[in-house]
DNA sequence: TTGTAAGCGTTATCAC
DNA sequence: GTGATAACGCTTACAA
């Protein structure tokens, strides 16, 4: 079933039926009429590939997410799932590449073949071969983050670092002198991933302007590794009495450990961070935190990216991104001193 | 940059670069290193839209995920990860495509303009108009999930029934008598969500064949509607003694609302069900139950999709998945009667 | 061993 | 208002 099918069955040649189809010049309301029909009856639509050839673009933006192993986190979820969103809305589909080494078979298939329009490239790190692969390759691109100096590309990030000197400074309003930073991974900050690098910044830069003590430390991004870090925190260090954090995912694992500890939220201990909406109001009680706007950010990436691919010689356009950090229940004023179980039941008793 | 140019420069046709490219015929060393040198030093790639509109087909396929609206749990995500890895393995891309209802733009625009080679259909339910539109488009897919009586399509699908029957009778067999299943949210069972009905179906069964009381209600997709329903359950049924779930995002409700209760698991209290392995272990104790295998699923997937495009024609094959039950420590002997804590805190002081 | 040319299904230019 | 026809970049039968 193909254009010369129709054009055949509605007796009008091959260019009528696609003027008809796209209404770039006049056709006689009778013969359109023809060949609508004809079109109705058959339930034709123009072969995507051919007219891609054609037109010299595909309708198909790229969308470069990181590789499997690294279980996506639900602020990267909720993004993917509104970037396919927005992009079916603007009648782009969008392909998925895994990739996250610099030499990725399917992200190479992207660029290379020519296989989409442009790119939105997920969790970029501060040094990243993609950025310089995609720029060499002109093909318009968006980043999710952004690499150390360079201006010359279109980004949207969130200002990890502006969020964690919010976060840090509420804590010292309230009176806390020793704060925790629990970043991402190990693996993560040694990678100079951006979010690490900035909220490690943000935090320095904070703890220093208030004078608190601050203790920096990578997290496994996951349940237990929050468990186990923060068990380790409190013991050594009884003096530790609120933390702020950019791992969502050790949240459970850090609840747990209060738990374990004896600690109640916000009396005894203060919790806050950034993070998606959903885990912010999962914790108990619910997480004082920047809410990430990831909905929000995929909309604005495809509408970024649309822009670019129209008019790819405009200069790129940066989006930093500062949610107000919601107040909610998990941060309050610094205890006298952290009580330890013990002490606790014995202030109980007396 | 097209095969033309890198034709020109290496001094012979278009179609001696094709071939050396593929290898289709014999090309003489030195014509082949002479055009390797100029594709190296270009960096060419065949244009895939030009390939696939040669070649009649895409390389290619569609990934149909639920719409956005409904946010995707570990199982499912687990799932897309490994789809698009195991793609990515055989050289295929994957597209995706959001639609829930029958008449999505980016579904028919999958299908009708031909912009895949075949199509893995996620969340199918048990009348899905999709699947006809698959069988009349004459796309080879596969269903991750079954129609009702459909036997002419290929399909992946968890044995729910079979788990859940399992379960209960695991449970029946350490003394409980009278068990509720925590099933998938009102809308899904009313949707025919296949799992969330041949979970019921299996919970039937297996209760009526070992005379215990079953329970069986809906229960929304979050840890707050476990949450509440539980507690609900607890206040209604005090002899109930243990339950089964396949509705994982329901699991940390669950063990608040028994923390809230008082209720020790697995002493006072047993839980086991369907669940990513991920959501199991994190359960506190870790969950006895059928993990179901969602990367195993999406690799296997593919293979199936792969086999289908290469050839159609061969019977449709179907696999149903019964994973065994993982004995975790999250399911015990029946209590006597299940303590409320103030009787609790009684039976310790005498 | 290599070159020529047809054709995949569109769109768009030119001619009528 | 409509029809022939040349591209788009590739693969592959046919010729040499």
């Amino acid at each position: 079933m193909n254009i010369g099918e129709i054009a055949r069955r509605a007796g009008v040649s091959r260019s009528t039926v696609s003027y008809s189809l796209s209404g770039k010049r006049p056709v006689a309301p009778t013969t359109r009429k023809r060949i609508q029909d004809v079109i109705d009856e058959l339930g034709y639509r123009p072969n995507a590939t051919a007219r891609a050839l054609k037109e010299g673009r595909t309708r198909t933006i790229g969308l470069v997410i990181p590789p499997a192993g690294n279980r996506l986190n639900h602020m990267q979820l909720d993004f993917v799932a509104s970037v396919v969103d927005a992009a079916a809305r603007a009648d782009l589909d969008v392909l998925l590449s895994p990739s996250g080494g610099d030499h990725d078979k399917s992200f190479e298939r992207l660029i290379s073949e020519r296989r989409v329009d442009g790119v939105i490239l997920m969790e970029i790190r501060v040094e990243d071969a993609r950025v310089g692969r995609l720029q060499q390759a002109r093909l318009p691109f968006v980043g999710i983050g952004h690499t150390a100096g360079d201006e010359e590309m279109c980004w949207i990030d969130v200002d990890y670092a502006g969020l964690i000197r919010h976060t840090v400074r509420h804590l010292a309003d309230l009176g806390h002198r020793k704060v925790a930073l629990v970043n991402r991974s190990p693996e993560l900050v040694a990678a100079g991933y951006g979010p690490a690098l900035r909220a490690a910044e943000g935090f320095a830069a904070a703890t220093a302007e208030r004078g608190v003590t601050g203790i920096d430390v990578p997290c496994g991004d996951d349940a237990r590794s929050g468990q186990d870090l923060l068990a380790a925190l409190l013991d050594a260090h009884p003096d530790l009495t609120a933390l702020t954090t950019i791992n969502e995912a050790a949240l459970p694992g850090i609840q747990r450990a209060l738990d374990d500890a004896g600690l109640v939220v916000p009396q005894d201990f203060s919790v806050t961070g950034v993070a998606a909406t959903l885990w912010a109001e999962d914790f108990r009680p619910p997480l004082t935190a920047a809410d990430v706007p990831a909905l929000d950010m995929g909309d604005k990436a495809v509408a970024l990216l649309v822009e670019r691919i129209a008019s790819p010689s405009t200069p790129p356009r940066h989006i930093l991104l500062a949610p107000p950090v919601s107040l909610r229940s998990s941060t309050g004023a610094a205890p006298a001193h952290r009580a330890a179980p013990a002490e606790k039941a014995a202030a109980t008793r007396s």
